[in-house]
DNA sequence: AGCAAAGGCATAGATAATCTAGGCCTAGAA
DNA sequence: TTCTAGGCCTAGATTATCTATGCCTTTGCT
């Protein structure tokens, strides 16, 4: 991965961190990665929407259909009880993982 | 990625890394990675010899034939320049999304 | 009124990386 | 001699991401 290229396996996680503290709407929560990632990360479109389909049909978020801060149509998405199991899983996954790669970074 | 699974897109710094202060053959270089990580990491042997080939392919590595240290015939792994401007490339750009990453798991 | 730009949702197809599951061979131990 | 661990490798499936679209609406500019 380069320049603001995600890394692969870790979009799912972000997503459902966005989405913890309430309610957002798809393109708003690409938006949110961008900058509180100081413009380090972006998602693509084609990556979002089939990521949060993905994450429709594994129960983990539900949508809802309404109007934005900007007067358009939008569907917002909000976590499910087991979105948010998933997401305490996916972080101390990642964390471990992490740790892996950077005991072997330091250590090799 | 669950349990002893890898971070895609991050395998290949990962060999890269263990190359760094010289040749290791194939198979010790999964240990190593293994042992390194204390048992967090698990690189699938699957997953190994093609990205060795994707690294050759590069010019990132150059292979040559060995006996091991338990007497056997081995493949040790090289870096060449390119591999270890390829590593430092791949740590920068490893570090710059993990710092995203982090900053929108903290913030969001 | 007309048009462009930006906001917004979505899919198809290509690409890439990983895992599963095998195959094959050898040295050394039991 | 047979078994186990060490070792190399590939085929195929799976999954996630990106590129490139298409389409619709609101707002603002001319």
């Amino acid at each position: 991965m380069a320049k603001n290229e995600m890394l692969p396996g870790t979009l799912g996680m972000l997503i459902l961190r966005v989405l913890q503290p309430g309610p957002v709407h798809g393109y708003a929560i690409a938006q949110r990665i961008h900058a509180l990632s100081k413009e380090l990360l972006q998602v693509e479109e084609g990556s979002l929407y089939p990521a949060l389909q993905r994450m429709l049909m594994k129960g983990w978020v539900r949508a809802e259909w309404g109007i934005s801060e900007t007067n358009r149509k939008v569907r917002f998405y909000k976590l499910t009880a087991a979105g948010r199991r998933q997401l305490q899983s996916e972080i101390e996954d990642f964390d471990r993982v992490l740790q892996g790669i950077q005991s072997v970074m330091s250590k090799a």
